[in-house]
DNA sequence: TATTGTTATACTCTATAACTATA
DNA sequence: TATAGTTATAGAGTATAACAATA
């Protein structure tokens, strides 16, 4: 058969068309102005995985460290985040949530993926399998 | 059991960072500087679908017909596609190929998607029979 | 010297609002 | 009036290069 060669060339082109489309409309789902999709999304990490350095952070959401620069500015500029030294290297800084990101997590991220909930709500239960199983292999291709 | 309104609630979250990171990714994997991931996108639709005006093409690429228009000149300036008029209705543009444009999409778009190609080939056919539905499942909540 | 983070700068992507031309 | 496209303008997102501080 050796049909897998022009299968993937085929997936590659459709998969990438299908995550531009959709990080667009993701990106357009806006409803709150002041917190933005990458903010939120730094937010969520470091909810997920604790505080953590600029740089891991950067890491972690495939940035450069100049761009998560800039997101932990305007983060702690709205009083989301803190900046602490670290405690034994003086090169490094800690980067933790407040009080106040973590309510704002709660009701805000919901509010924002309120509309993706609803439309996978409309999904059949295999499909959302299938998005489930796609999200962590996307998170294993953008990490590798 | 009623897990589902939980699930999705942790599907949404889950697919919003992995597209997000996921797409980042692809954009910075490129190669060639002089046509942008976005460029390459317009002209892949192009290619698929044939032309077509440029509010079809924004349609299709789900970005507002400004945004079309940046994209549109931009290949225009590269000789990429040409802008005809409408043969019935003066209001409307005809955005087409031109032959460089077939050449560079056979070419180009090989060696963009190289790496993505390299990463699938790596997953399992399992793995990519995820990916192939999620490409069409993430157009249908693109598109929706 | 190597690493961590920041500053300076610039480019890509995309949007909204206002305008023009045609239907 | 309504529609298609463009122009003008602005903001979000991200990068590279150069710099400062610490290890």
């Amino acid at each position: 058969m050796s049909r897998t060669p022009l299968d993937t060339a085929a997936l590659a082109h459709d998969l990438r068309l299908a995550v531009m489309r959709f990080s667009r409309r993701l990106r357009n789902q806006r409803v709150d102005h002041s917190v933005t999709l990458t903010h939120l999304a730094a937010l969520s990490t470091l909810k997920r995985h604790g505080a953590m350095s600029p740089g891991e952070l950067a890491t972690h959401e495939r940035v450069q460290p100049p761009s998560m620069t800039r997101v932990v500015v305007a983060l702690e500029g709205m009083g989301l985040v803190t900046r602490s030294p670290h405690p034994t290297d003086g090169r490094q800084v800690v980067i933790d949530l407040t009080p106040a990101a973590g309510e704002l997590l709660d009701a805000e991220a919901q509010a924002r993926e309120a509309w993706l909930s609803e439309r996978l709500h409309e999904l059949t239960p295999e499909e959302r399998t299938v998005l489930r199983e796609a999200s962590a292999i996307m998170d294993k291709l953008a990490s590798g």
